[in-house]
DNA sequence: TAATTTAATCGTAATATTGCAATATATAAA
DNA sequence: TTTATATATTGCAATATTACGATTAAATTA
């Protein structure tokens, strides 16, 4: 146990699980918030800013350049981190949507 | 280790990464599409057109209305669950924003 | 080349999540 | 009251996540 059995649920639904495992995490929001939230894109500094380990942070910045929604650049001896603009399009018009749905049942409960 | 440093981070953030966390299984995605494409509530239906054991399913049911996305009625021997619309509309608020950020750094990477 | 800097990876410990069988609880029906 | 039905809770096993120190890898600088 403890295996989500992803099988038996649709593409759609995997999917918009995947994209909001990515913001389940206050690190990783406050990743992404800080990446534009400044002009220019954000590297090591994460690490100084955010009060984790670099390794961890390290580890967060993976996982949202796994889901697409990052991308990393090497400039020297550091690495640029930015937005995916395409993927971070598509993901929240995916996550959009799903929030969006119709209250159909307003005479219930 | 494993714990996950919540007092580092903003109340934004937090709230941010708790209510991603509610969409960030398969299961409680079918379950609120479940819930909102159907006319009606959906009380144990859940158990049957979801292919999870009746703990499972009662088990994100439980961390659905815990976040307050959901709120459960007492119906004889069954429960008629429903979409809370106002947490619902706040919670659609807050995701929005967050990924409605404005792309200042076009000339990035 | 050697030392420095920056980020990724590895290994590990602690905690959390997922899933289910079994059991408990609560209401309705017989 | 007894039985049936529906949902919640408990306890447990398997897996996943979070965090970090230590190490590695790669590029820059001295």
């Amino acid at each position: 146990m403890g295996l989500t059995k992803s099988e038996i649920f649709t593409k759609e639904q995997n999917h918009i699980a995947a994209i909001a495992k990515a913001f389940a995490h206050p690190a990783r929001v406050a990743i992404l918030q800080q990446i534009f939230n400044s002009r220019t894109c954000i590297c090591g500094d994460l690490v100084d800013e955010i009060g984790l380990a670099q390794a961890t942070i390290s580890q967060h910045l993976r996982e949202l350049k796994n889901v697409g929604l990052l991308k990393g650049n090497i400039e020297g001896t550091s690495v640029c981190y930015c937005i995916d603009e395409d993927n971070w399009a598509n993901a929240k018009d995916i996550i959009s949507q799903f929030l969006d749905y119709e209250s159909k049942n307003t005479t219930c409960c």
